[in-house]
DNA sequence: TACACAATGTTATATTATAACAATTAACAC
DNA sequence: GTGTTAATTGTTATAATATAACATTGTGTA
């Protein structure tokens, strides 16, 4: 079988929701915002939500158990993201900087691992919320 | 006061127990292993690992959802922190880089937001699962 | 002592995520 | 089209992770 190229049903209208906020977002809010669209448990949200992230279409923010579309068409398949997140109004913007994707695909550990994959964090205040 | 400079009890606990394993482990496994101490609830095990991430005795893997022991001594209080994870057997490496730190330290994001505290975490297969 | 704050103990509950199984749909080979 | 396989869906229940709320006790300092 080929490479999936159309998102099923319940998977376009998860991307659907997640692009239209624009902004990290939880599976259960997710959840309760397509229930008008007929998606009823959390599992139908989250096996979603896992091939969305498998395709690239959106990132988890790990340390927010939260999910955002992806606005860097250049970042690999979810294979090396970066994102600031401000601690203070929880925004959160993907990193595209080809200067640190490239030095972090290129670093290699003293034990010689190889890495296929990577997701970098960065915590602060945005300038909104330095100003205050 | 002054900054704490001991545990106290239900926190050295905690850290003598992540110390012993020292490998990550997840918040109610913990409290399975220090039940016999007379740690019952897992709020107890929560407040534990808040302060002992806070102070940088350990630090949380986020992907993982798991806590590990601080290997690394220059690693400032938990503001700067990097891992190598193996996604066959989970094995986990706290990276001490003193060229990936410095380069994450100083990096700066093109809406000029500026950064207190980071986390990287890495993922690929260890020496030992490439061979197999 | 009196105060402030950190830590504890305890019960209940909130939040995040997966197990298990049956049914349906989509893509492909022939 | 038929049979085959894999992907997707639907559904109920449950597991795993984490916090709220409140009363109490301990600890350092003035
Ligand atoms: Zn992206
Ligand atoms: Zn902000
Ligand atoms: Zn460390
Ligand atoms: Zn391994």
């Amino acid at each position: 079988m080929l490479k999936q190229e159309t998102l099923s049903k319940n998977q376009q209208i998860v991307l659907d929701f997640i692009e239209k906020v624009n902004e990290p977002i939880k599976a259960y809010s997710i959840l309760h915002n397509v229930q008008k669209k007929g998606i009823k448990a959390p599992l139908q949200v989250y096996r979603a939500l896992d091939k969305l992230v498998e395709i690239g279409k959106i990132h988890k923010i790990e340390s927010r158990n939260a999910f955002v579309a992806c606005k860097n068409s250049n970042c690999q398949i979810s294979k090396a993201t970066a994102f600031s997140i401000c601690e203070s109004c929880e925004e959160v913007s993907e990193i595209s900087d080809s200067k640190l994707s490239k030095y972090l695909k290129n670093f290699q550990d003293k034990a010689g691992m190889k890495f296929n994959k990577y997701n970098l964090e960065f915590f602060g205040l945005c300038k909104k919320c330095s100003i205050k």
